[in-house]
RNA sequence: GGCCCUAUCGUCUAACGGUUAGGACAUCGGCUUUUCAAGCCGGUAAUCCGGGUUCGAUUCCCGGUGGGGUCACCA
């Protein structure tokens, strides 16, 4: 077999809630692992204990699993429980003098006095981005960097290195601001003996204003979506044509779909826009399908068992999202169906023609009494009349409203009886002929 | 600024030398069950610029310009 076993990783550091554009980097390595029956593994990144919270670990192990991207390690691997590992590591280096103990002066206050680095010959390196093809840099420039403050606190480049060595990472998929960091970790890499993975980077997620998507654009985290009223499906599907496409003018995938379509090679080169107008048609064609005890949650328990299911057909394609399904209902859209309206006169344009409406309404037996055959009953008259004059009016009769779902879904919903009361109320009301 | 990456409709993208430059979102117009939403139909809209290579460049090469990334004892 050509192919060696693929092994990927996921290596968020814990500073912040996990971001769509980690998400969509998890999301590539987890697509490429199981396309090629691979393993992926979460490595939590949190060398730096300042700014590392155990609340923004259980924020991306949260968003991950909501996502539905599972790894393969059921814990975490913690780079702050891994200081043995790197210290050996460290001390190799040191005794075989490609790294070394360096005095520095202090010019700031929380640095060292003495830091470890490499011992940089500064060669040209060049490696081979499966995306992008050959990439080459001068590592002069680069000087003898610092690879640990101390033998017990590596730094970020150091520990991933022994980490994706000791992990037997085969591919290496992350952001493209990552490209620049590459040299820097082959030449630790090339002083550990370490192998080199396959790297894979990936375009950046740009804000409209093609700058960093960051926190002032909005929502830039998985689990704020979720709270708006995404669903998984859809962010995933998202995520994932933002910078892929399969080559078809297929755009709705599921996971699994993906994971058969997916191909690094057709991942694009520059960086792209994220478009919430997209996402939210996105939304809206998953919630159409979506199953209807996800829509009973955005009823309060005011709301009769009876009366919920013949409204969700109504929210399904009304609303983008659940959390505007759950301000619909709560903003009492549709309290007319469960309580009569108050129906202001203005708005009743031609109440003379409700004495006819419900003739034709009686005429319909209480069994049949759906949205087809209320239309049916009354579309002569309307077209007689004026549509307007008629529909309008029914509508209005109904709901109170001056917008609203047609009057025979409402009508259909309301009943019979219902719909011939507040009709017949209407009329006497307004006492007209 | 140095280095690196990058460039097709407003946005996400297809076209791996020859197409009326295709699709989707958004937008505009029409239809539909007064209205709103959805749905259906239709329209507007793009190859950054300049040189090459070639019979022929969106496509290959070079330069410019624009955009992005990176230059920490952060990750």
């Amino acid at each position: 077999m050509k192919n060696k076993q693929v092994i990927v990783r996921f290596p968020p550091s814990p500073t912040g809630p996990l971001h769509v554009g980690g998400a969509r980097t998890a999301l590539f390595n987890y697509l490429f692992a199981k396309q090629n029956g691979g393993q992926i593994f979460l490595r939590i990144e949190d060398t730096d204990r300042e700014r590392s919270k155990p609340e923004f670990e259980q924020n991306i192990i949260e968003s991950l699993t909501w996502l539905g991207l599972e790894f393969d390690n059921a814990q975490p691997i913690r780079q702050s429980e891994r200081s043995a590992i790197y210290r050996a590591a460290l001390e190799k280096l040191i005794s075989n003098n490609t790294a070394y103990v360096s005095r520095e002066e202090i010019e700031k206050k929380d640095k060292r006095g003495e830091v470890i680095r490499l011992r940089n010959l500064g060669k040209v390196i060049t490696f081979t981005d499966l995306i992008r093809g050959e990439i080459s840099f001068d590592t002069t420039e680069l000087g003898d960097f610092v690879m640990a403050k101390s033998l017990d606190e590596p730094l970020y480049h150091f520990a991933v290195v022994v980490d994706d060595w000791r992990m037997n990472i085969s591919h290496v998929i992350r952001g493209e601001d990552h490209i620049s960091n590459t040299p820097r970790q082959i030449l630790i890499q090339e002083a550990l003996g370490a192998p080199r993975p396959i790297y894979a980077h990936i375009p950046l997620i740009l804000a409209p204003d093609r700058s960093k998507l960051s926190k002032r654009h909005g929502a830039v985290s998985v689990t704020e979506y979720r709270d708006q009223g995404y669903l998984p499906e859809a962010l995933v599907n998202y995520l994932a044509l933002l910078g892929w496409n399969p080559g078809t003018d297929q755009e709705l995938f599921s996971l699994k779909e993906l994971v058969k379509l997916f191909s690094l090679e057709r991942i694009q080169h520059g960086g792209a826009i994220f478009d919430l107008e997209k996402l939210k048609w996105l939304n809206r064609e998953y919630l159409k399908q979506v199953s209807e005890t996800i829509w009973q949650d955005c009823f309060t328990s005011d709301w009769s068992t009876e009366l919920r299911p013949k409204l969700i057909p109504l929210l399904r394609e009304r609303v983008a999202t659940l959390e505007e399904a759950k301000s619909f209902i709560a903003n009492g859209e549709y309290d007319y169906f469960r309580t009569t309206p108050v129906v202001a006169r203005k708005l009743l344009k031609n109440p003379e023609t409700l004495s006819q409406t419900i003739t034709l309404l009686k005429s319909i037996s209480e069994n049949s009494f759906n949205s087809e055959q209320i239309k049916t009953a009354l579309t002569a008259y309307a077209e007689k009349i004026g549509r307007a004059a008629v529909l309008g009016t029914f509508r209005v009769a109904l709901s109170g409203r001056e917008r609203s779902p047609d009057p025979f879904t409402i009508a259909s919903i309301l009943g019979k009886k219902e719909t011939l009361t507040r009709l017949q109320k209407i009329l006497n009301r307004y006492d007209v002929e």
